[in-house]
DNA sequence: ATGTCGCGCGCAGCGCGA
């Protein structure tokens, strides 16, 4: 089973590089991130005919984030929305079951806080986003399913995630409180999928569209998939589809997806 | 030193978020 994660940032923008994606690579599992659009106005019609099933948690304007699952394979048990807090709005968190013939998967879609700037409510809501994270994280591996936590962190964890470490000590990306925090969610006994395959530095899921940052790879690690203890024994690979940062009219962010062999 | 998108609102181009 393959599992894909991908901040499309406007899936109305990108649903020509998304459904060129879905036919090129034929992922299991799609988690996607900044639909920017609310669940009515998601291009269900034209994934549905591309072979998908779709759940999505969407909002006007901004975040959203959506699960996409190859038929036959349906999604199940759909959570939207985080707990922890009731009286958040923004739509950053669903989550679904996938019951293959061998073993279900748990998966969810993340669209973690930016949290900049750092010194106002919005970091704030980014540690405190993390921290409900990480107890639902807790609940869920209790289960001691095969479970995957993929999306869009906004967290450098290392500083070989970055092409230019100096030039992000001071943002919410990779603040040593941010790091930390995503070290602790780590900690839980959750592995980082892609860091488990490959631990080369300079592996980016991002590249911001200003400066010049994608010809001259100024790009960052942010987009993770972190996985149970019952979805590392199946691991079989991870990889970044880099190419597709050099599409015109992309997507900041590339897809990131990990494999694995459920027997 | 600077460099970009996508959204809502509303019909130009600004403010916001990233």
């Amino acid at each position: 089973m393959r599992i894909t994660t991908w901040n499309v940032n406007s899936v109305k923008q990108r649903l020509a590089h998304l459904l060129a994606f879905l036919a090129e690579a034929q992922p299991d599992v799609v988690c996607l991130q900044e639909l920017k659009c609310v669940d009515d106005a998601f291009p269900r019609t034209e994934v549905e005919e591309a072979g998908y099933v779709v759940a999505t948690h969407g909002q006007k304007a901004f975040n959203g984030v959506a699960l996409l699952a190859r038929r036959p394979l349906p999604l199940q048990e759909i959570r939207r929305g985080l707990p922890g807090d009731a009286a958040d709005e923004q739509a950053r968190y669903i989550e679904a079951v996938i019951p293959t013939a061998t073993v279900p998967v748990r998966v969810a879609s993340i669209y973690l806080p930016n949290g900049n700037p750092v010194g106002t409510p919005k970091y704030d809501y980014k540690l405190a986003f993390m921290r409900r994270l990480q107890a639902h994280a807790v609940s869920l591996r209790a289960r001691e399913e095969v479970l995957v936590l993929a999306g869009d962190y906004n967290v450098i964890p290392e500083p070989e995630d970055v092409a230019d470490p100096a030039a992000w000590v001071n943002d919410a990306l990779f603040l040593p409180q941010t790091r930390a925090a995503f070290r602790s969610l780590i900690n839980e006994g959750f592995t980082d999928g892609l860091r488990a395959c490959d631990g080369r530095p300079g592996l980016y899921s991002f590249w911001d569209y200003q400066a010049g940052c994608w010809p001259r790879n100024q790009g960052i690690r942010i987009d993770h998939l972190l996985l149970s203890p019952q979805a590392l024994d199946r691991l079989v690979s991870a990889s970044v589809q880099k190419h597709l940062r050099g599409l015109e009219k992309p997507s900041d962010h590339v897809p990131v997806t990990v494999e694995l062999d459920l027997g």
